[in-house]
DNA sequence: CCTCAAAACATAGCAACGTTATGTATTGTG
DNA sequence: CACAATACATAACGTTGCTATGTTTTGAGG
């Protein structure tokens, strides 16, 4: 005999988790079934705890990333589209910042690093594709780029959206992108352009050029 | 009437709270103080509760990461020094991982940017050596540069220090830093050189070559 | 050398947190 | 229909950060 569970109840409470933490308000067992009509038992039959529900939240983190990196309509210009990616994945940190934040803040576990992956493989089929069309060097090992590409990308989010950096550093994305897809074999102005091109679809109040750091 | 508190009780509790946090057990009021014959009143007159207690560690975590900043003793290749700066902040923040995610976990106030800008001052010395050395163009922006290195380094320390990167992947630290290094000026291959000559300095088993990303 | 107010500190208690125990309703299956 | 497992509500428990209250200690002024 098999109960399932109700699915609506499940994306309730996670929609709830994620509202409360764009509120900035703490997220507690009970502010969560608060106004729902559930009781405190819910987390419990549907998460096992709390941190079941913070590794739910997390994925739906990631679910959202990946619809924000999948409505980047891929162009003729693969190096463009990579800096668009890098954009996309920026623009959703700031737009949800601390949801960003719990994506990496605890500990990862097996099925947080699958999520993860799938990030990466994204950005590995847009390196594929530059290397492919001649932009990269042929001894360009995807997954390093990617992985680069990704280190530079979350730097850049965790600095900016919940750290000490504002957001005008945002266009350091465009000069740090550049100097990584340059050194891939990539033509410097040509590349330059490219990834101008993508950065400004997605952000485009910062990319035109890097100012101050921290504060003063 | 001036009461002056008692600087060691401040400084038993905060390496009290950077000890628990390093043995990865929850940092609590009571576990705090227990065993030390002070009250949990004590964090209150001296940090003004947890929160002001968090700040402290936050603070000292900033201090541990300029004293290995500043344990970098400067060749005559600016350069090697400017990738050994990045390789001391990531041996710094994978010695302590807790203590690096506390320090960029909270919202950043006044007093942490001030912190975080001493950091990146440093950053920006080295900059202006290999400027000044010729090594990277006049045009470059000491501060961009180091902010973009910073990135680069925060980057890494995060998805590896407390995120789903093996620590193998800290040696994309080089061609990351090669990139951008050379991007600003300097002849790519002495700039590898240079760059692998630094970081092996202070993560000798990671400076090789990079290896694979998150998981399979 | 007192006096006395302010600072430092201990104890006890509070509300809120995550969790668990217990009992009840609901559901699917034999 | 009957039975057993799931779903769920209520209530309680231990622990958390914090505060209220009382006591001790400190340092400056008369």
């Amino acid at each position: 005999m098999v109960r399932v569970k109700d699915p609506a109840v499940r994306s309730l409470l996670i929609d709830r988790a994620a509202q409360t933490l764009a509120a900035r308000e703490p997220v507690t067992l009970r502010s969560l079934v608060a106004g729902t009509g559930v009781s405190t038992m819910a987390v419990y039959t549907y998460f096992g705890g709390m941190d079941g529900l913070w590794k739910a939240v997390r994925q739906e983190g990631f679910t959202r990333l990946a619809v924000r990196l999948a409505e980047v309509s891929p162009s003729a210009d693969p190096v463009r589209d990579l800096a668009a990616l890098g954009a996309a994945y920026l623009s959703n940190a700031l737009a949800v910042p601390d949801l960003y934040r719990v994506m990496f803040d605890a500990a990862f576990d097996l099925e947080d690093a699958a999520a993860a992956d799938d990030t990466l493989h994204c950005l590995v089929r847009g390196v594929e594709r530059a290397t492919a069309s001649g932009r990269f060097r042929d001894d360009v090992d995807p997954l390093e780029l990617a992985t680069q590409s990704w280190t530079v990308g979350h730097g850049l989010a965790s600095l900016v959206a919940t750290g000490p950096l504002p957001r005008q550093a945002l266009a350091h994305g465009v000069p740090l992108l550049t100097a990584l897809f340059t050194d891939a074999g990539d033509d410097p102005v040509r590349c330059r352009r490219s990834v101008e091109r993508g950065w400004h679809d997605l952000l485009p109040d910062h990319g035109s050029g890097p100012s101050g750091a921290a504060s003063g």
